[in-house]
DNA sequence: CTGAAAGCGCTAACAG
DNA sequence: CTGTTAGCGCTTTCAG
């Protein structure tokens, strides 16, 4: 059925000259324009198949300046990646979206330095029209990237300042509100020392849940804070330290569920029980890790899936409607979405 | 410093004025072509900064026909993906091996059926030069839809027939070969009954090493095989199936170490000792896994990443090298590698 | 070593 | 409704 079979692929012209049309017809038919009478239209679809005619995507883009296919942009170890059920959900709600756009989701992953030059070349190449970037660190040099080749962009997680350029585009969880309500949450349950275990501090999420920590406890001490890195080992790590440090804690509040869970089982271990002698409140509220934990996590809900399709959405206008930038006055607002705590069996 | 701001990116021709040269020496220059004097090199290289030029890939791609980009399809729910460790040595390899050639990878997900007709196009597209496939079932698409439109394509894992076009390459493990050295080894520990779990029977892999069962014991009995679908819960439950139909097991080789471990909990939980009741052989030698279950997992190795960096060197031949084909005659050969059984304790 | 000119395959006015 | 004519931004002979 392939009949071609010489050397090259066929183009427009080859099944142009087998339907005895003209190009621009046979761009119509393909491209679904209803001006193209229904018997031309049915003889070129038979030509576009008995040549395997597939369009080639960098001629159309070329004038066209679209390609129906947008980047998103991991700068995480990818092992991390795997491991988190965090990226499941946001990867779900992005591809759901996308795709309902008719946009192709081509996801790039940024492990090493080295990696910049090569995907930022990438995105700048055309091959997108618009990228989707997440855990972005405050040394990131992504953001300056994109905006710097004008590439439209929407971040997950507002990017850390360093990466400081006024007008980001970003979807992010009310880190700040979550945290301080988990952290009221426990006061309002009488405890009295209560210690935080904070994500790695050159991530914006992990700064502004502390941030939230620290608005309700303004004058918490140091001792109280154990930096993290957003895994369960690093969880149970830095619980041991706040425990060596103040053997009298009686609450946590822990940066993300899956660290959370880390803390539960080193609490465990020196055989504390919860939420008797040491409270806990995690965040994120993946429920694969929330209602699995024992006791089951208290923790700080976000609708992760839903951020994902939010980034998405906005992506769209950013590259659908020019309504907006040409001078960047007009940067499409971000949006916050909120949080609440889920209240279980650990706080 | 970014200079622009009119309207539209800069182009090859604005580096050129600004340097003062044409645009066929910044052409030469940017793809470091030697014979460009030093200090117009030099220039065109400052004009390129000023301006914040990235070369349009679409234009180039267009005449040079190649656009260092390969994609790695992925036809797997996504949330096993991300739950399964044999992935992410795959990539890891892959990855590895194709940034040393200087392409970027870009990894697609199908899901739904709906999605093969979105990912088709966009590989047909032109937007890279070849592809990497995996988990192909009897039924999928893939194997037609890359040949019919003329794409180098290399597969993880032999596809499996119903794909059935002679002339795929392919890396797959010797499964057949590793499952017979493992049920050999049962045997040669004096098992009498011995079952096996298997996966997904529309898979290769699967089949292949049930093949292997098979051809060491020519007589089992059906009842002695459940069929898994490679996840831990599966494998769980296969177990059970077994147990229920031959109380008598006393050995059983299952076709994955995630499902191997389901079925672990599973003898544990009804009281079987491993291995004294019954031996237990798994299959990947994921060593997060195998080392991690009580007792350690006697399994077949197979060096996943090595896999990957032999698919993505076979690839790069294939799209490099126009040595073969043409005439589809000289198909290059596929590769399958060797497994070895790791004995731990479980058998 | 550098420039001029001719396309790569496609879409987008503009005429019929 | 359909064909003609220009390019999109880049690489690549072919001449200087």
């Amino acid at each position: 059925m392939t009949e071609r079979s010489n050397g090259h692929r066929p183009t427009l012209e080859d099944v142009a000259r087998r339907a005895g049309v003209s190009k621009s017809t046979v761009s119509r038919a393909i491209n679904g324009e209803p001006k193209v009478r229904a018997s031309v239209a049915e003889r070129i679809r038979q030509a576009v198949d008995e040549l395997g005619y597939v369009p080639n995507q960098a001629a159309r883009s070329l004038v066209t300046r679209r390609n129906n296919a947008v980047a998103v942009v991991v700068t995480e170890p990818q092992n991390r990646l795997f491991v988190d059920p965090y990226f499941d959900s946001h990867l779900r709600g992005i591809r759901q979206e996308l795709v309902h756009q008719g946009a192709q989701p081509v996801l790039l992953f940024i492990e090493e330095p080295d990696d910049y030059p090569r995907v930022g070349n990438f995105l700048g190449g055309g091959h997108v029209d618009g990228a989707l970037l997440f855990s972005l660190r405050t040394d990131d040099p992504l953001p300056a990237m994109v905006e710097h080749m004008g590439l439209p962009a929407v971040f997950g997680g507002r990017p850390a300042i360093g990466s400081g350029h006024r007008s980001h585009t970003y979807v992010d969880a009310d880190n700040r509100g979550g945290a301080r309500e988990a952290v009221r949450h426990l006061v309002s349950l009488g405890r009295r020392r209560i210690g935080t275990i904070t994500g790695p501090l050159n991530q914006a999420s992990a700064i502004d849940r502390l941030d939230g920590y620290r608005d309700v406890l303004l004058d918490a001490s140091p001792q109280l804070m154990a930096e993290g890195d957003f895994t369960l080992q690093g969880g149970a790590e830095a619980m041991a330290v706040l425990l060596d440090r103040c053997p009298d804690l009686d609450a946590v509040f822990v940066a993300s569920d899956l660290m959370a869970s880390g803390a539960l089982r080193e609490l465990r271990g020196r055989g504390r029980r919860i939420p008797d002698d040491v409270a806990v409140v995690g965040f994120d509220d993946l429920t694969t890790i929330a209602e699995a934990t024992e006791p089951p996590l208290t923790t700080v809900h976000q609708d992760i899936e839903d951020m994902g399709r939010l980034m998405a959405r906005l992506l769209f206008k950013r590259t659908s409607g020019e309504l907006e930038s040409r001078d960047g006055s007009h940067p499409l607002s971000s949006v916050v979405t909120p949080t609440r705590l889920v209240v279980r069996k650990s706080a």
